[in-house]
DNA sequence: GCCTGGAATGGGAACGTTACCATCGTAGGC
DNA sequence: GCCTACGATGGTAACGTTCCCATTCCAGGC
């Protein structure tokens, strides 16, 4: 290994081990125990000796096994984005897969940018979270057969597997704590619904709800980006409205938490007689004032299970399974933005 | 494009255009304007109709050139992190280039391991931000001359671009700052500094410029992960030693300043009475309470820089430049925890 | 008219692997 | 003692690119 050596071949090191090449490969490959002990040991020693490290792009290449997963984020500053790409990473870490994380900063132009060069680096797993509908590169990757899995989100009527939290009874529960609570009047804060099918999900189980239930209020959705003042004019005029129970705020999720906590702090109204909260648990939820209460979801989980739908796509390969859809239950942690 | 039809190969679309292998790569080359019109159109025509992408592991290979940038994250839950790497990124599609990252979580072994493989891709640059001395991998990937550069902490005596914070002169406005403020009697706190170099800086820093400005206090550095106790305990006893003048509390980093934060409340103190001011700003510091004052870092620029460097050292290949050393300024936030 | 030169194109040999198909012993069944 | 079969090993042809070196064509200088 001198100074600007580079890297060894496996041709290379077959030589210096006196050994053929395919045994080489052999040792590598995972199939070391259809080689002798004694060539073993050689293999073993003269690769050391070398710095050999197999080529991936030669293995990919031939093979046509990249090794590699890659993950389309649409925005990787969400917590709950991070969340489940630790997930993601332990189950690749684990069935010794690469990951490549993609983050489209919700830009469709960088969502096909991506998805073309991942394609071109023969991902043979894809997990994606992102908005709108399926884009072309997204359909001939679908077509050419990588297994595919949609986090959180489904994509219009474009199938496939889907791991996620079941809405539904997320909303159930928040529902069902804040009235317990005594809380009467409601505000759902959503971000825009129209690229997001699990937004879609909430706020229509909302809306269902509150006609079921003895429960009144509104929704509310706007984009977060930077308008401040809008969602705080929002929140104003729900806190001024009339009202003849205690009013709540209930949050889509972590950013609308954020968003929606700051415009409470900015309008100076104290927690708790007004009640908060939100789905997505933050660290910070903990810290601020009497405690935010939340609805915490199982981001590790959800990320090896799409791990896992992929890999048992991949194994089942030509058969044609329908979609699976995996729901996760939400946690409820109470605390005192939901104590009157 | 037909339902499990593999991807096209450069040789399909040339024969479909009635063109060389060779144009067509030239055309995805980029050296389309060598190509007349006439070819350009027949080219792009063919691999549109039949989906065609480069396959990139066939181009690394042969090419020596991966397109692919590697990163290794410490701790990948660590907002820092996160806004680095999102510079990062950035970057990188900026150039064209793909990024791959993996978290080390802390771990050597796992670090290791994320070494070989990223070696095994043939990354054209690394950018690294983790613990502990530097492993033999890599050092066989600087030997081997691929580009490195130093996330926020230098390794050891290895010899490597870095692009960080200036820890001096961030530690000195902090301090400017609390003494403006009327704080006197401070407690340093920071995560155990032995294996990062920008924490050892940091700590450095305030013990020297404890003793030349009219400070009393003391530093204390102690593991975070879970043992919560220890902290409350260890800032307990700073508030219950007698004090002449007001106290305050400086955190080393954000996992610090939640960390403390969290302690504080635990212990019922009000914030400002008894300062707090941490570095890295967080969302939510302007949440809790009466706000946490911060230095910021510059983070989407220190990602930027870094691959900005990566790329310089790539270009000037061969020539054995010194090691830079980028420092970036913090900027301070001022907020309720450090008002009196 | 011939030679030079550059612009447009094509052919073939790598790149480092893996997969397939030999080849070689040698232990065991008869 | 011979044939079979299996276990251990090796040789070689792909995989899909890029790069180097032709080749062709035509404009322009002498």
């Amino acid at each position: 290994m001198s100074e600007h050596a580079q890297r060894a071949t496996i041709l290379e090191v077959a030589r210096d081990a006196g050994v053929s090449k395919t045994s080489v490969s052999r040792y590598f490959g995972g199939e070391r125990e259809r080689l002798s002990r004694d060539m073993q040991r050689r293999i073993a020693a003269s690769a050391r000796r070398l710095g050999y490290r197999p080529n991936q792009m030669a293995r990919g290449l031939k093979g046509g096994r990249s090794r590699l997963i890659g993950m389309l984020v649409a925005d990787i500053r969400n917590p709950f984005s991070i969340a489940v790409m630790h997930g993601v990473e332990q189950a690749c870490r684990e069935q010794g897969l690469s990951l490549m994380v993609c983050n489209t900063d919700n830009e469709p132009a960088l969502e096909r940018e991506h998805l073309a060069l991942l394609a071109g680096y023969r991902v043979e797993g894809l997990v994606i979270n992102v908005a709108g509908r399926p884009s072309r590169e997204l359909e001939a990757l679908a077509a050419q057969g990588t297994p595919l899995v949609l986090l959180d989100r489904s994509l219009g009527d474009f199938e496939a597997d889907v791991v996620g939290l079941d809405n539904a009874r997320a909303i159930d529960s928040a529902l069902d704590h804040l009235q317990a609570q005594g809380y009467g009047e409601l505000l759902y804060v959503s971000e825009p619904t129209a690229e997001a099918s699990s937004r879609q999900a909430r706020l229509a189980r909302f809306r269902e709800q509150l006609a079921a239930r003895d429960l009144s209020g509104e929704a509310c959705c706007l984009a977060l980006d930077g308008n401040a003042p809008a969602l705080e004019r929002a929140v104003a005029a729900f806190l001024d409205a009339p009202a003849t129970r205690p009013r709540a705020l209930l949050c889509a999720n972590g950013n609308v938490t954020l968003a929606v906590t700051r415009a409470l702090q900015s309008l100076g109204v104290p927690l708790g007689e007004t009640g908060l909260m939100g789905i997505d648990e933050l660290d910070w939820c903990a810290l601020v004032a009497p405690g935010i209460t939340t609805l915490a979801q199982p981001t590790e989980d959800i990320g090896r299970t799409a791990v896992d739908s992929l890999l048992q796509r991949r194994a089942e390969r030509e058969r044609p399974a329908p979609p699976r859809r995996i729901h996760y239950q939400a946690e409820l942690i109470a605390r005192g933005s939901t104590r009157r």
